[in-house]
DNA sequence: CTGAAAGCGCTAACAC
DNA sequence: GTGTTAGCGCTTTCAG
């Protein structure tokens, strides 16, 4: 290699110049354009002009992975998601990719589409890449190992909107089981007796009205808030107002339909999710039945067009942006050290809009 | 470092197994650790066994930073995307990840908000990753240096949905003009004669009547196309009918507002992408006016909501999800060596559903 | 203030 | 079939 001086003519590179070139260039050893190029220890301010010349005239870019492995940090953060597309994921990814970035850390996404062994993958796979850390929304309760910390090269993990119990993992949730309540008794306090509920959950096959075993935590404390509610004030529940569906299509409309065709059919419906809310949506769409007089709704996460179509949706609204938020902190906060690995659980909030008819003969407003 | 036999016992790891680690638990070299573990040249089948058996035993996970490092490649996508938050962006991003993750990529995601800034340092932050190819939602029209290909490191780029001509990059687009003329003469088929355009476009201030400078493409052609849909019919644009909106919230809906306020009021609206059909929704409501029957709207990119809410949306459809398909692989294809780099515009279509009124006085149905 | 040299974890010639 | 060695690009003691 030939030596070059301060204003040596600008060599053609046919790969991207490294810090070599850029010393070279620069006629300094590799350890000073270094300590420039990173800004730490002493160099005269002339030999720092030379060197950030020479960088900018080879439009020199650090080559962050070669840093990340004598630094043994990839400043990268692994997002792991159930379901790119429902709206209450997508706000959750864009607020950890922005936040991350506000802390200097970059976001791998996955989407796992709720599956166990895509969850795997995704975790492993970011391993490997030597994430800093894991955002995980976990798809499912059981074989589940591969989430231990053990497994988990002393990575810090929280796990979003789900817990998983066995394991003690960090986890961000909203307060599930308070906000179903808050639904049912809602409907209640309109003069609502009958009252279904319709629950998606990924990974059971069609539609059936028992409830599959290994729900996840979130939609587990959402029934349980409907038949805790139901029971606080007395009321019986039908079995055939409730029901479960595994996608979001035809079993989904299929479990709404089958409920609406119960003998004493619910005057109001609980939807466990975004998806099931469009679920019932689409059915009463098609059955002529018109929401907020017909048939009372309420659905979980607010959506965008949640608020704005006519009738406008009475929701539970997850703090996802807050959850999300908060995750972000605390896995950074366990990354910088401080293990203050403490969970959370967030408040969630009834937003009243026009999806319930008020069913009282006379006027009893509150 | 002591030499251990195959049956050693477990070493107390402090920090996470490296191939050295396997290799001595295994009795063996590096080198023959890394071919099993990289499944490559050949190796005694007991050998191989003794190695994998090791690198169970200690959870080892290999360090893909470190291959990337001599393989040069990071098997990593960059997508730097403008919106995260609308439905057709989070379409693509879910597409790009799933379909990256099929030919072995993972992606790493940056959101801009739009803003040039923002943008510009994404892209430097995933070049210093060392991502193999990037794939961006341009948001700026002006100033986009760092976007030529001489300053991208040699690494390949295709941009999603909007077009760059200056720059000459490959492009995966819709056909917007076409698809905005598809929606006015549908309006028109219908008796429409007084049709409005109301664009949502980042990065101007407020709400404002006149066209503004550096429009992205395909706001760009989706407004062309409106007015050359309106000029081959003869039809007059009132100025008054067309309003520009800088966010989604306030200057949306006064937008809206202004364009139904005018002397001559429009009886349909084109609205330029799925947060203003939603201000044009939430304005609609406000005033109790009905879609598809008081005020018609055809929107673009089919959002989940739009066809199952009542009266349904009709939209001109972006192909999203195709769209970010062909944008992975050819993105991969520039990767893996054929520089096939040919930009694509795919079809729109008009999906008719329930929000345009049918003004002609007889029963001239089509 | 600056340079020489070691090494992060891995793979790939090249020997034997 | 397997081991030795060099080196990807970078940072960081340690000398001077």
């Amino acid at each position: 290699m030939k030596q070059l001086g301060n204003d040596a003519p600008l060599p053609i590179l046919s790969a991207p110049a490294t810090i070599n070139d850029v010393a070279q260039l620069a006629g300094v050893s590799r350890a000073t354009a270094s300590r420039v190029l990173g800004d730490y220890g002493t160099v005269k301010a002339e030999t720092r002009t030379m060197v950030l010349g020479a960088a900018a005239r080879l439009g020199y870019v650090a080559n962050v992975i070669a840093r990340s492995m004598r630094a043994g940090t990839t400043q990268t953060l692994g997002l792991v998601i159930a379901e790119i597309g429902l709206s209450v994921f997508d706000t959750a990814m864009r607020v950890v990719i922005d936040s991350a970035r506000a802390h200097g850390y970059q976001v791998l996404v996955s989407n796992t589409n709720e599956e166990l062994e895509a969850e795997r993958t995704a975790i492993r796979v970011m391993l490997e890449k030597q994430v800093d850390g894991l955002i995980v929304v976990p798809s499912s309760v059981t074989d589940l190992d591969f989430l231990n910390p053990k497994n988990l090269q002393g990575r810090p993990i929280v796990l979003l909107d789900r817990t998983l119990a066995p394991l003690g993992l960090t986890s961000v949730t909203g307060a599930n089981r308070q906000g179903a309540m808050d639904a049912v008794a809602h409907f209640i306090e309109n003069g609502h007796t009958r009252i279904g509920l319709v629950v998606f959950t990924a990974n059971i096959e069609g539609q059936t009205p028992e409830q599959p075993a290994g729900l996840i935590s979130s939609i587990n404390d959402r029934i349980a808030g409907y038949y805790e509610a139901m029971a606080a004030v007395g009321l019986a529940v039908n079995p055939a107002w409730v029901c479960f569906a595994g996608d979001a299509d035809v079993s989904a409309s299929a479990a709404v339909e089958g409920i609406l065709d119960a003998a004493d059919a619910p005057t109001a419906l609980l939807a466990s999710n975004g998806n099931m809310s469009l679920a019932v949506l689409k059915v009463a769409k098609a059955r002529g039945l018109l929401i907020g007089r017909d048939l009372s709704l309420v659905g979980f996460d607010d959506a965008p067009w949640a608020s704005i179509i006519t009738p406008s949706i009475t929701v539970v609204n997850l703090p996802i942006e807050e959850m999300a938020r908060v995750a972000v902190e605390n896995l950074i906060g366990q990354i910088s050290a401080a293990p203050d690995a403490r969970s959370s659980e967030l408040p969630m909030n009834l937003v009243l809009r026009e999806s319930v008819a008020d069913l009282r003969t006379a006027s009893t407003r509150k």
